[in-house]
This record gives structure tokens, C-alpha cells and sequence, in this order.
DNA sequence: GCCAACGTTGGC
DNA sequence: GCCAACGTTGGC
């Protein structure tokens, strides 16, 4: 199995829609390489679910690869936000999985706790200037980061 | 192929 | 709302 990070705005979709909706395609997509990353996704991966440009960002949940990924219908919608006047039916351009949830996490898991930490260090999320919306995460910093789940809400002060 | 302009992301 | 970082676009 293997492991994901994939953000989204809480204002637009949260762990609690996804809680409400049990599976949802994973749309909009719209980066080089985090497509690729969802292209190299397999039914069954493990997905950490994160909030991002929001009051507190952080790690809030777990989802499952749901289906492996095929076309974004969006691309090819002209009414759509995500519309690519570029794409082409018989090459599409962007890709998008389902996601289906598992769990909600205890309590968010923030950046500010995320950040710092050496375990984590290789984690494209905490590096300056990142804006994947969709990267991989190690065995490793997958158990890493759930561990600090139990670990109680403590904020370093700034 | 260079690179300036522009748009987007996302923390703060 | 600000703005740094970064990806994409398009003129040349």
C-alpha cells in the first residue's frame, strides 16, 4: 500500500463533507506533478486527509483510494471552473481519483506541529515554498504523524 | 529557448 | 488581505 497527502479547503470540501458523503471524486486537480502523483495511485492506498488555507492547517483525517485514477470530467466541461479550453477527449490532460473516507482523526493535527520535526524532514509539505496539492508520504511519516494523534492538542507559542 | 508578466497557492 | 513562492504563458 502506498501513502498520500492530499490537501483541500475546508471552506469548499472538509473532512466533514467527505464524513457526509462517505466518497467523492477527487477533482480540479490542475499541477504536472500532482497529477502524476494520482496517476501513480492504486486502489487501496492509504490518503491523509489535510486542511489548507485555513484558520489552523493540518492533518484531519483518512481516506482510502476508492478508484484508481481515469479523466477528469471537469476538464472538458466549458461551464466548469476547472475547464481546459486544452484538453482533448482522446488525450486528456488531467486525471482525478475517488476518495472514500475512513476516519475522522481525534483532533487536527496541525502545521505548526508538523513543522521542525526531523522524522518529517523529507516531507514535501513542510518544505518552504511547497504547493503540491497531491504528494507522497513514507511509511514512516504516515506513522509518525498519526502518532502524534494521542500525542493532545499543544500548540507551540509564537 | 529565454524570461517577463501574470495567475495561483496557501501560510500568516 | 498581504505577499512570497512558484508554475504557466506567450512574445520575441
Amino acid at each position: 500500500m502506498q501513502r498520500w497527502l492530499m490537501k483541500t479547503e475546508p471552506g469548499a470540501f472538509s473532512i466533514a463533507d467527505l464524513a457526509r458523503k462517505r466518497r467523492e471524486p477527487w477533482d480540479g486537480v490542475r499541477n504536472y506533478q500532482a497529477r502524476n502523483y494520482l496517476r501513480a495511485m492504486r486502489k487501496g492506498d492509504g490518503v491523509l486527509v489535510y486542511h489548507s488555507n485555513c484558520a489552523v492547517p493540518g492533518v484531519v483525517g483518512i481516506a482510502k483510494v476508492a478508484r484508481a485514477a481515469y479523466p477528469d470530467p471537469t476538464q472538458f466541461d466549458p461551464k466548469h471552473v476547472h475547464f481546459d479550453p486544452a484538453s482533448r477527449r482522446d488525450d486528456p490532460r488531467w486525471s482525478l481519483v475517488d476518495i472514500a473516507y475512513v476516519r475522522t482523526l481525534k483532533r487536527n493535527i496541525a502545521l505548526d506541529e508538523l513543522k521542525g520535526r526531523p522524522e518529517l524532514a523529507g516531507l514535501a509539505l513542510i518544505q518552504r515554498g511547497n504547493r503540491l496539492s497531491v504528494l507522497p508520504v513514507s511509511a514512516a511519516q504516515w506513522d509518525f504523524i498519526l502518532g502524534l494523534e494521542r500525542g493532545g492538542a499543544h500548540h507551540e507559542s509564537r
